[in-house]
RNA sequence: GCCGAAGUGGCGGAAUUGGUAGACGCGCUGGACUCAAAAUCCAGUGGGGCUCACACCUCGUGCCGGUUCGAGUCCGGCCUUCGGUACCA
């Protein structure tokens, strides 16, 4: 009979939701037993789910089913990352509110991720564009606000001119909006910000204590991009002022030959004489007009302009000229650099364009062709610091500055602040009040939420559209009563995904953003499963806000998500899916003919969780084939427990030789599948699952206890991974409860581990000649008659002299011969 | 440029600490069942050679070299693909 899947899993998703048995009770876990699943919530477009959802989520979910049955209680929520631009500009395209849309979408998808029948804890749900989960963004950036951790700023900052607001540094790749690829532009703007650089050293500390991708780690650790150095300065030449640079490289200072300030750095005017005033302005006007991309190309020409002035080396005391030029950048370091041709490139570069001096200052390998040179060697040209090596010099030179007070050893980090406010309007407002008598001044916590409201301008105009709405953007303010305007701009969306998972804990709960008890006793997330794509965004974000949040008392630990996994990308052809592409694979396709069971373990077979790779259906049969099969099996055994028990372990001896051979073949399936399943590598879990109904051909010809002892396990095994096979194949047992409902798990014999005879390979010279079968544990000596009695053996021994005979128990006997 | 990941049959992919390369699945070939087809079941399936056949030999994990009794796995040097980053001083 083919198995009916449309019955079978509507008859369980409804069995499982109407007994709530995935309904965790976070209050009265008992202690070590609580494990927190998370999925990265979802966007709610109006694209349906994709492959790429199943993707992410049934693994997943077939991980947290495992756990559960091995009777953790498991938590896993899912809810939607509700506010963002897409919404806005689906709106602006088609007038639909973005409130609508969202609303419609997230019924749409709530629906759809029904069906993947996954185990989650449906009263948990949480939705961002609720005024009651959005209000404790506002919250949380009130108590920054009074740690100094949000401010306010002017800086240049990058704009996308087709979404028509800033961005996130960490939202701009290749120069390009990450949304909508549209190159990005300079602008100076006032514009609220985090101080997440507050937290560099600890972002980096931190991830000593979780368990993530090593490839993650390090992309963070570049993204924070630590540099030890010295801050150094150099006193301008006819001037009180002094300039201050940074540099790792101060064992390098006597061959200082030139400064460079960005364009932009406001000592410019001060050092710019009357006769180059007409240049350096008309050089400084033309970096302006230069996007984020022309100005850091690597393979432009360096351009820079004499300012007239000069600086005193503090080392050599010799007079060296300042210059500006773009490639020294204002918002790294100091702004401004000490030029050292003779062992930074891009210094030589510029000096032999420019026709300034060089003057090597650590002493290269003889045979050294190249211009600059960044290696070690004794230190040259540089007077007290002369023949040490670069380090020995470094120290030496710190020294010397700060009891000279001229500078002192720092850090830099390649951090910026988070940039988070957003010139649009489907987002969390944020919660100031500007007044022209009094300034800035934060709402009152106890006036929370500012809601966002409804009836908006949403088009696009340059500036923010709550700006637009007058009944929002007045107010008294709240010190001196007189008209004052609210802030305009609302918070970036990865605000609300930065402690989302903290708010699952109790979605409803009123008094606060979370449960401070509960986040006590489930944080941190145990297994957080998402792209990697969000490597130096969200998951960098979520990190400094848990910090934060740990420093004002309200959670325990230093880290939000103990253990991460990335799921990979499914590609179509070899390009990512996505709508405006039209290579979107639909799920339901597949869903419909095979059911979700079979459709989520082929996601699963397809290969390593972490690799993803490009869509196929060709294997899905195969799986469809296994899945019937598994079935017809059941059937054949319908209502067993009813007639017999099973035991909990067998004695080998105890066994007829096809017992004995399916006894084996059970345990060690298990003990491979639990080991593979419990990293994520369903794919050679579910080939175990393969080999072992393969081997269940002989079924019946063991007692049915030792019949039942294998469907039982096998059931279980099943259960994680097709959870509405898994349930109907027990139920057909004749088991009398759900498995999901009493979770339930095996122990492995090991001793069934054992086999007692195995393969061991022969070789000569290393060349495989002849496979053994051999005793268990055999010793060499046992083994050599054997072997030397076999022709394939003797063959190519004899008429040679054996210098070597290797012997590893169990593997291989390899003869050396002459 | 720098950082990271990966290159294994026709295809997706397996291979503990170096120890029988190709598990499992797809596809393909042959057979059974059928009036026929589908479905299902059974057998075979890396390339080449040799053989009536069983067997046997030989080459083979991106390329070149090395270590080792033995390398997909370790070391050195490349090539290709994909991600991240980009004058960060």
């Amino acid at each position: 009979m083919r198995y009916p899947f449309n019955e079978i899993e509507s008859k369980w998703q409804n069995f499982w939701e109407e007994k709530k048995v995935y309904k965790t009770d976070l209050k009265n876990s008992e202690s070590g037993k609580k494990l927190y699943t998370l999925v990265m919530f979802i966007y709610p477009s109006g694209a349906k789910l994709h492959i790429g959802h199943w993707y992410n989520y049934g693994p997943t979910d077939s991980w947290a089913r495992f756990k559960r049955l091995q009777g953790f209680d498991v938590f896993e929520p899912i809810g939607y990352d509700a506010f963002g631009l897409p919404a806005e500009n689906y709106a602006i395209k088609t007038g639909i509110h973005p409130y609508d849309s969202t609303m419609k979408n997230i019924d749409d998808i709530r629906h759809q991720l029904k069906k993947i029948g996954c185990m989650y804890d449906w009263d948990a749900e949480l939705m961002t564009c609720a005024p009651e989960y959005y209000k404790w963004n506002q919250w949380i950036f009130l108590q920054m606000y009074k740690k100094g951790l949000a401010y306010r700023k002017n800086a240049p900052v990058n704009w996308c001119p087709n979404d028509q607001t800033v961005l996130a540094n960490e939202q701009v790749h290749d120069g390009a909006c990450e949304r909508c690829g549209t190159q990005v532009i300079q602008k100076n703007l006032y514009q609220w910000f985090f101080k997440i650089t507050d937290y560099a050293e600890e972002l980096l500390e931190g991830h000593n204590q979780i368990k993530w991708p090593e490839e993650t780690i390090i992309k963070q650790k570049n993204w924070i991009g630590k540099s030890e150095g010295a801050e150094i300065s150099f006193k301008i030449d006819g001037s009180l002022s002094s300039i201050k640079v940074f540099t790792t490289r101060p064992d390098t200072i006597f061959g200082a030959t030139y400064m460079v300030l960005a364009p932009e750095h406001p000592l410019v005017d001060e050092v710019t004489t009357s006769e180059h005033k007409a240049e350096v302005e008309a050089y400084r006007e033309k970096v302006k007009t230069l996007t984020e991309i022309e100005r850091t190309s690597t393979v432009k020409e360096k351009t820079g302009v004499f300012t007239g002035g000069f600086a005193i080396n503090p080392a050599s005391n010799k007079k060296i000229p300042i210059w500006i030029a773009d490639y020294v950048l204002l918002t790294y370091g100091t702004g401004a650099i000490m030029a050292v041709p003779g062992q930074d490139e891009r210094d030589w570069e510029f000096a032999e364009k420019f026709n300034l001096p060089i003057i090597r200052t650590v002493q290269p390998p003889p045979d050294f062709a190249g211009k600059a040179f960044l290696g070690d060697g004794p230190a040259i040209n540089s007077g007290f610091l002369d023949g040490l090596n670069v380090s020995d010099a470094k120290k030496k030179i710190i020294k010397w500055l700060e009891e000279n007070n001229l500078g002192k050893a720092t850090i830099t980090y390649r951090l910026r602040d988070w940039l988070i406010s957003r010139q649009r309007y489907w987002g969390t407002p944020i919660p100031i009040i500007h007044c022209p008598e009094c300034g800035e001044l934060p709402i009152d916590e106890n006036e929370l939420p500012v809601v966002l409201p409804y009836d908006v301008d949403f088009k696009l105009g340059g500036e923010s559209p709550l700006a637009r709405n007058e009944k929002f953007i007045n107010v008294k303010c709240p010190r001196c009563g007189r008209e004052a305007k609210r802030d305009p701009d609302t918070m970036d969306t990865f605000v609300d995904s930065s402690w989302y998972h903290l708010r699952y804990l109790n979605p409803k709960i009123s008094s606060a953003a979370f449960d401070e008890e509960l986040a006590k006793k489930w944080m941190p997330v145990d297994m957080y499963v998402g792209g990697k794509e969000h490597a130096v965004m969200h998951l960098l974000y979520a990190r400094f806000f848990h910090k934060f949040l740990r420093d004002i008392g309200m959670v325990n630990g230093n880290e939000p998500y103990s253990q991460l996994v990335h799921q990979g990308v499914i590609t179509n052809e070899g390009a990512k899916m996505s709508k405006s592409r039209g290579n979107v694979v639909n799920p339901d396709e597949f869903t419909s003919r095979y059911g979700s069971d079979v459709f989520r373990m082929y996601l699963m077979f397809m290969g390593p969780y972490d690799q993803g790779g490009d869509w196929s259906d060709k294997g899905i049969s195969g799986v469809d084939r296994f899945v019937q099969r598994t079935y017809d099996l059941f059937l054949q055994y319908k209502d067993l427990n009813k007639e017999v028990q099973s035991q909990n372990k067998y004695s080998i001896g105890s066994l007829n030789d096809s017992e004995k051979k399916v006894y084996r073949k059970l345990n060690q399936t298990l003990n491979k599948f639990n080991e593979e399943v419990e990293h994520f590598r369903f794919n050679t879990a579910i080939a175990s699952l393969m080999e072992l109904i393969n081997e269940l051909k002989n079924l019946n010809q063991c007692r049915k206890e030792i019949q039942l002892y294998v469907l039982e396990r096998f059931s279980i095994m099943l259960a994680p991974l097709a959870p509405h096979l898994g349930e109907e194949c027990w139920q057909l047992l004749g088991k009398e409860f759900s498995l999901f409902e009493k979770p339930l798990s095996f122990e492995v014999d090991k001793e069934a581990l054992i086999e007692d005879e195995v393969n061991i390979a022969v070789q000569v010279n290393g060349k495989l000649r002849a496979t053994l079968s051999v005793p268990l544990n055999s010793e060499q000596l046992d083994v050599k008659p054997v072997v030397f009695k076999d022709e394939r053996v003797r063959k190519f021994t004899e008429g040679k002299t054996i210098i070597k005979e290797i012997f590893v128990k169990n593997k291989i006997y390899n003869i050396v011969v002459k």
